[in-house]
DNA sequence: GTCTATATTTTGATAGAC
DNA sequence: GTCTATCAAAATATAGAC
């Protein structure tokens, strides 16, 4: 792995673990172990470097969401099995922890990536709701996009509730909160 | 309002927009006016301040929330209520946005506050989803614990989402998401 | 209680040698 | 491409006068 290919996975880590605000250009440079004159002859600064972390962060997110969508069953099995898949739940989602950070959320430029990633997965679920619905699977009154905005939500927030109890369980509720809500109104569990 | 009065309210403003890393004693002076030994004698440093701040805010949402979900009405009404009160949402949850911040979670003193606060806010919703079920309100299939942290998390994510879009529409679209779900399952929508 | 002075470390970079 | 100065500003205090 060369010098600017570790430059920007450390940054992708220290962005997930600290946020944009909390990584410096020294923590970067010491967890790749290169100097400051290396990390500025490949980018022109912190914000350049973090640019380039989120965009790889924000194409991983997409890749593994679709792979996860696109296996097969009905429309409540793909999202189930998006919405139940393994993650560490203490430290949360690499794209979205962007979002509560200002420095990011003011630059349009550093803003993108995250709002790209949402925007896609959104409407990426709610095509599949919409598949579901066109199928049969679900009752009709149900609304693609809001509930794929919903399932969204569900796995952010879950991150939130876990890292405030200190554990992976509240994640786990809610998402099978929201797992059980869902199948309970697909048509296969009106008998 | 007093010198110690302002601080803190100048340091939840604060945390509120940059976070607890984003968020320097300099810039609570300057926000409250008052000069270094005044914030310096009246609490001994930035994790003090950021305490007693982060405890106020907590309680602030305890006390709206019990508002809120203590209307009167059925429990989906009383859920709903929560839901979909009005917020800011591209400015997010005061005390949601401290977990995300690696110097609140590695404290246990700074944590407990948002950790009592979600744990509180799971447990109030739980109780009333349990209430609603007891009344026959709800299927029987219906756990509290896992819808109850659904709701908390919809409301945490969709913050995110409004964020990274730069827009409060995908917070209110979850939102409504969830409301349809829970009313779906509720027995006033079976005929 | 508040103010000003001082101090240490970190941040985020630039300059120039190798 | 990488390294070692060097730098101005900010972060986070402490000390002591008023």
């Amino acid at each position: 792995m060369d010098t600017a290919e570790r430059l920007i996975e450390s940054t992708r880590e220290l962005l997930w673990e600290r946020g944009y605000t909390g990584t410096s250009p020294k923590a970067i440079q010491q967890h790749a172990g290169a100097g400051q004159g290396s990390m500025y002859h490949h980018f022109s600064g912190k914000p350049e470097l973090a640019l380039a972390a989120m965009r790889r962060s924000a194409d991983q997110l997409t890749a593994q969401a679709e792979a996860q969508m696109s296996g097969g069953g009905s429309a409540v099995e793909r999202v189930s099995a998006y919405l139940l898949r393994e993650r560490d739940a203490l430290r949360g989602c690499r794209v979205g922890r962007m979002a509560m950070d200002p420095d990011v959320i003011d630059s349009p430029e550093l803003r993108r990536p995250v709002q790209e990633t949402f925007a896609w997965l959104r409407g990426r679920l709610a095509e599949i709701i919409a598949e579901g619905l066109a199928a049969g699977e679900f009752d009709a009154a149900l609304d693609p996009r809001d509930t794929a905005a919903m399932i969204t939500a569900v796995v952010q927030g879950g991150y939130v509730l876990a890292r405030a109890e200190g554990s992976q369980e509240p994640f786990h509720q809610a998402v099978r909160g929201a797992v059980a809500l869902l199948a309970a109104r697909s048509t296969a569990s009106r008998k």
